[in-house]
RNA sequence: GGCGACGUAGCCAAGUGGUAAGGCAGAGCUCUGCAAAAGCUCCAUUCGGCAGUUCGAAUCUGCCCGUCGCCUCCA
């Protein structure tokens, strides 16, 4: 096996992969902030990162897969405060779909997932740490990091802190010192869930400061830094930025994490889906349209760091992808010894910085690979046959024997004295053989209303060399 | 305004100096009364535009046009 080569954000550039202790990767993913509706965006990123552990796992790496839930955050206190419920009931409502859709997306859970209000000892503590190191300060309001006293802020992002002052965005803070400091403790308002923390005053975790205390808890406690950190391409700035300028102050060795791997965003319908414009369809809702191993392969079928466009058409291309991806295992199983190489060209795909692309191409293109690289393949890509991938559950085609001696030449007659509650496979011979004779005569007009008449009882009729055959179909 | 990404056939999408992967859709042939299925074949002299570098460019350089994202909660 070649070398694994990656983007890393942090140098913007394809690195070659190596994990900073032997053969152990550990990963930190920012995950869902559970406040609303999980969306397709959402699955996207989960489902990339899905596809770089199994790749890992599959070149011997010990994966350790950490994934937050940012379970506590401004909207969910809103919408409890809005539904008469709890912070708590939104995000569990919220959170047990999403995890039920991800599994449905074949996306392994993680490792660990560890909930921010799980964590606060821990943010506290890095909290203290940063007011003793004149990192951050408290104002009226809350705990705040102080921007300026981190040299390399905005380097991950490609930004200078003097540029983000010159932005008019920035909202003004009477409080803050500087208009880019932002906050780690928010001190608790009236009726607001809230933490105790002394001596500072009870309140509750900032967004970017669980990540820090997470990750430094569950994969480099000795500060050293660990192997990937990933999320969405928006989370770069700020959210990245800051869990950066967060964390390497307290390290004995930044950089927090080696390599910084960030998905492309999702375009629905070609406009931008995002909580705040409310353009998105809830991933439950899309499960109940669309096969989940089709929008697995659609996702593969783009370049993870590029933006990619989410329509109805490119769903219904990737239905047909699956299909064909159906037959050709159907057609190994039966033929499993073949030429090798396949699972090498996707192996190779995969090392050039995750081209799923490629790899599915390798995998449409087969020629009569062996069954256990073309299923090695697949499970790479995360797409399991299942129940649905065998012939069996089609509907099967049953033949008809026609006997010289039948049937009789009958007229329409029969039409209306057709039973067909009482004996439905006799019934449909009967129609077939009397078609069959229609056929025979060269009345084609007769024989056409017989395929329509069995068409309205929901039996499918095709010609073969062998005869005629039929199977029920779905519809109807 | 600042930063960044992208623009390849009707659609999706690989390809970063050596002569355009793959999929969907479409077309033709075999077969066929029709229908279905299967097999075979075809489907970008061309990569947003214009210059330039080069023996050679979708790939490098410059300019222009267009689309999108980030800069604010966001995967």
């Amino acid at each position: 096996m070649g070398d694994l080569k990656l983007y890393n954000t942090r140098t913007r550039a394809v690195e070659r992969f190596e994990p900073m202790l032997p053969n152990v990767v550990r990963i930190y993913v920012c995950g869902l902030t559970p406040s609303a509706e999980a969306h397709l965006g959402h699955a996207r990123s989960f489902l990339f990162f899905d596809v770089l552990r199994r790749y890992l796992e599959h070149r011997g790496y010990a994966v350790t897969y950490v994934q937050n839930v940012t379970d506590i955050d401004d909207r969910s206190i809103a919408t409890a405060r809005d539904e008469g419920t709890t912070y708590r009931e939104i995000v569990q409502r919220h959170y047990a779909a999403f995890k039920d859709a991800m599994r449905r997306l074949g996306v392994r859970a993680p490792d660990v997932e560890p909930y921010a209000t799980a964590y606060i000892p821990q943010i506290q503590e890095m909290i203290r740490e940063l007011i003793e190191s004149e990192h951050a300060y408290a104002t009226q309001d809350g705990i705040y990091y102080a921007v300026k006293t981190f040299p390399r802020y905005g380097a991950l992002s490609g930004r200078n802190t003097e540029e983000l002052e010159a932005g008019a965005r920035v909202e003004v803070d009477e409080h803050k010192r500087d208009p880019l400091d932002f906050a780690l403790w928010k001190f608790a308002k009236p009726a607001e869930p809230s933490w105790e923390f002394e001596p500072y005053g009870a309140g509750r975790p900032g967004w970017h400061i669980e990540c820090s205390a997470m990750s430094r808890d569950l994969l480099d406690p000795q500060g050293l830094g660990f192997d990937i950190h990933g999320g969405g391409a928006d989370l770069i700035f700020p959210h990245h930025e800051n869990e950066i300028a967060q964390s390497e102050p307290l390290m004995a060795h930044p950089p927090m994490a080696n390599l910084w791997a960030h998905g492309g965003l999702l375009l629905f319908e070609s406009r931008k889906m995002s909580k705040s414009l409310g353009n998105f369809e809830p991933l439950t809702a899309l499960l109940e349209r669309h096969d989940p191993q089709a929008i697995r392969l659609l996702f593969l079928q783009t370049g993870y760091r590029k933006v990619m466009n989410f329509t109805e058409e490119s769903i219904g291309a990737a239905n047909s992808v699956l299909e064909r991806v159906k037959k050709a295992y159907r057609v190994l199983k039966a033929a499993p010894e073949g030429t090798a190489g396949l699972l090498a060209r996707v192996e190779a795909a995969l090392d050039d910085d995750m081209n799923t692309s490629v790899a599915l191409a390798e995998v449409l293109r087969y020629e009569s690979p062996p069954l256990h690289e073309f299923e090695r393949a697949l499970s790479l890509l995360g797409v399991a046959p299942n129940d649905s991938w065998s012939q069996e559950n089609e509907p099967k085609w049953t033949s008809v024997q026609l006997t010289d001696s039948l049937p009789p030449i009958t007229d329409s007659i029969s039409m209306v004295t057709r039973h067909w509650g009482s004996d439905f496979e006799g019934t449909v011979a009967e129609v077939i053989a009397e078609r069959n004779a229609a056929k025979a005569r060269k009345d084609w007009k007769k024989a056409d209303e017989l395929r329509q008449e069995l068409r309205e009882h929901g039996v499918e009729l095709i010609d073969t060399p062998e005869g005629p055959k039929w199977r029920k179909t779905g519809a109807r």
